[in-house]
DNA sequence: AATGAATGAGGGTTCATTCAT
DNA sequence: TATGAATGAACCCTCATTCAT
C-alpha cells in the first residue's frame, strides 16, 4: 500500500515502468510459490536455490535479484504464514478475550482451519523444514507471546497455570497436533482433533484439579 | 591344522589388545560427547565430522573409525536419549497405569528431571538440533505410540479425548515446554512448569469438560 | 496467457544466449581436450577432476557443469574414440567385405592411419589408461564384434580359425602393436607394421596351414 | 635358496626362530593368497590392503611387515606370474627351436594350458587388473621380447614379418584371447582356440602371402 | 530485469601407511 | 612378529553466489 518504491519507478519510465514492474511482481511470487512448496516439502538445506529458481521457472541468478539469500526467502516465507495466523487469531479469538472457554474453542478451530487452508505454510512453520534457521524459533516465540497475552484472563489468576509455561505448552500442543493432522488428515477426524485441542487447553483454566 | 599363526596372533590379541579395546573405547566416548555437545548445540548439517573428530582431539579420518557417517553418530545419539527418557517412564510411569492423576504427575516430573539431567539429550531429540535426519520424527512418533499405550486408563474412555490426538498432544506439549525450559531454567520456577504440565495434561483425563 | 515474464525472458536468452553459448562449448571442448591429454597420459584414477579443470583453465567446480563425473568425461572420450575408428572402418573395409585380403590390408591400414592420427584416442582406448572403468573393454568388444561380423567371408569357412577366437585374437594383435608403435612409430618402419599385421590376420583366411 | 636371511634368523634364535620363520612364512602366503585373487578379480586400486590383509585374517598392519606397499605385493605377484609362464616356455618350446610349426603349436598349447591352471595369473597379467602399475606393462614387454628371440627360426627372415612387430602382435593376440577365453571358457572349445592361436601365428612364419 | 556459465570454498569420506603396544 | 587404532593428505563433488552479457 501507499506509494511503493515500485510506484516511483513507474512515474520515472512511463508504461515500460509498469510493465517492468508487473514482470517482476509476477517473478517474485513464482519464487515464492516455488520456494514455498520446495521448503515446506523438504526443508532449508535439502533444498537449493537453483532448484527453486528452476521450479519457478526462471534462471538461476534470477533468484538473486529477488532475495538477498535462501534464508531470505525462508524468513519471508515465514513472515507471511505467522502473519496470516496471527491475523485470523486477532480476527476471530481477540474479540473472546473475556470468554476464556469460547477462545479456547476459537483458538482450536483457527488452529484447524489455518492447518488445512495452508498446509505448505504449516510445515514450513512448525515441521521438519521449520529447522536450522533459527527463523521459525522466533516465529513460534511470537506466537507464544501473543498466546500468553490472550490467555491472562481473569479466570488464569485462580488455577495453578504458569501463563508462559502454559503459553508454551500450547504452542508445542498446537504445532505438533497441526503438523502431524495436516500431513494425512485421514488419522483423525477432524471434530476429535478440535475437541481435544479444546479439552487440553481448558484444563487449567477452568480452574485445575485442586 | 595344529598351532596356526592365526591362534598365535589371537592370543597376543589378548594381551595386547585390553590397552587398545581401552583407547578404542575411549576415543569412541570422546567422538560421542563432542558429537552430543555440537550437534544438540548446532543441529546435524551445522556441524562438521571434522569439527566433531577435531573437538574429540583426533584427526578427521578417525570420526569415520567409530561411525559410518555423520548421521549413524546423529542416529546412535538419538537413540540413547530415547533410551534413557523411555527407561525412566517406564520405571516411574508404567506402574501408575491405574491412577491417572499420579500417572501424569509423575510423567511430568520424569520429563522435567530428564531435562534437568541430559539438557543436551533434550536439545537432541527435541530441538533445533532434530532437524533433517527423520530420526528424531521417528523417536517422537515412538514416544508418542508409548504415551498412547499409557494413557488408555478406564476414565479416557469417559471424556471426549481421541487418544492419539492426545498423545500427539502431550508429546507437543512435552517437548516444547521442556526444551524452553531447558534452555535457560531461569524462566520459570520448576513447581510452576511442573504443575503446568501436569493440569494441561489432566483435564481431558478427567473427564473433559462438557 | 498473454506475454508473461518468461516469454520476454526467452527473447533475451536468444539474444544474450549466443555469446553464452559459444562460451560454454568453449569450456566444454577445453575440457574434453584437457581430459583427453590427460586421462591417456596417465590413466582414469590417476588424474583428478581438479587436474583437468585447471588444465582446461577454469574451475574445479565447472567441471561438473559439463560432467557428470570423471568417468563420464572418460566414457565420452572413449565413445568418441570408438566412433572415430568405427567410422573409418565403415567407411573403408565394409565395402570390400568380399575381397578378404584387400579387406584385411585396409583394415591394417585404417588402424594405423588411426594410431598416426589419433594418438591419444588410441591410448585411451587401448593403453593403459583404459583401466577399471569397464567402459573400454565395452569398447573393444564392440570392436571384436564389428571385427567378426566382417571377417565372415566365405573364405572363412574353408579354415580351422573359429570366427570369434580369431576376431578376439585380432583386435589384441591391433591393440597391442598399435598401442606399441603410437608410442614411439620410431621403432618400427610403418611399412613392416603394415605388412606384419596383414600377414598375421591374413594366415587363417587364405587357409589355414594344414 | 641358499643362506636366506630368515636362515640366519634361525641360527639366532634356535628353535624358536625356526617356528617364527614358519609363521611369516605361513602369513606371507596368506597374504599373497588373498591378493592373488582379490588383485585379479578387482584390480589394484580396487582393492584396499585392508582387504587383503583382512582376507588373510591378519591385521591391517601386519600387510606392512611383509610389502612395503600394495604395489610391491602387485608387483611380486605379476612377477610369479611371468616367471611360471616363462618357465613353462623354456621348458617346452625351446627345445623346438628349429620347428617354427611345432613351435607354435606348442607355444599356443602353453599359453592356453596356463590359463587353464592359473586363471588368476593370467588375470593379474593381462586382465583389466593389469591397470595403472605399469609392472604388468613392463612383464608383456619381457614377454614379447622372449618371444621375439624365440621366433628368429630361419624362415622368419624369408617372410614379410618385422619379428619386433610380430612378436607384439603374437603377445597381444594371446593375451586378448587367453583372458577373454580365461573368463568363460564355454565361449569356444578349446580345440578351436588353440587351432586359431596356432593358425595366426603361423601365417607369416609360412612364408607370408606374397 | 533476466540469464546462465563460472566460481571456489568447503564438506564428507576414503585409505595407504605408521606406530605404540 | 602381529596388532589395530590412529593419522591426515587427498579426492570427489555440491552449491550458494557472482557477473558479464
Amino acid at each position: 500500500m501507499g506509494v511503493s518504491p515500485r510506484r516511483k519507478a513507474k512515474s520515472q519510465r512511463a508504461r515500460g515502468g509498469r510493465a517492468a514492474e508487473r514482470a517482476r511482481a509476477a517473478t517474485h511470487a513464482a519464487l515464492r510459490d516455488s520456494g514455498r512448496k520446495l521448503l515446506a516439502e523438504r526443508g532449508l538445506h535439502a533444498v537449493t536455490s537453483h532448484a527453486i529458481a528452476s521450479a519457478a521457472g526462471v534462471a538461476a541468478g534470477t533468484f538473486y535479484l529477488h532475495f538477498r539469500d535462501k534464508e531470505a526467502l525462508f524468513r519471508e516465507l515465514v513472515f507471511e504464514a505467522v502473519a496470516v495466523l496471527e491475523q485470523r487469531l486477532e480476527t476471530h479469538v481477540r474479540p473472546l478475550r473475556e470468554r476464556p472457554a469460547d477462545a479456547a474453542r476459537v483458538r482450536a478451530e483457527v488452529m484447524l482451519g489455518f492447518a488445512e487452508d495452508h498446509g505448505e505454510l504449516v510445515a514450513l512453520l512448525f515441521g521438519r523444514a521449520a529447522e536450522a534457521a533459527g527463523v521459525a524459533a522466533d516465529a513460534l516465540d511470537r506466537l507464544a507471546a501473543h498466546l500468553e497475552a490472550n490467555l491472562c484472563a481473569p479466570d488464569t489468576a485462580k488455577s495453578t497455570l504458569h501463563p508462559t509455561v502454559a503459553a508454551q505448552a500450547i504452542v508445542g500442543m498446537w504445532t505438533r497436533v497441526v503438523t502431524w493432522w495436516a500431513e494425512s488428515p485421514g488419522r483423525a477426524p477432524r471434530d476429535a482433533v478440535l475437541q481435544t485441542l479444546v479439552d487440553l487447553q481448558l484444563s487449567g483454566i477452568r480452574g485445575g484439579p485442586k
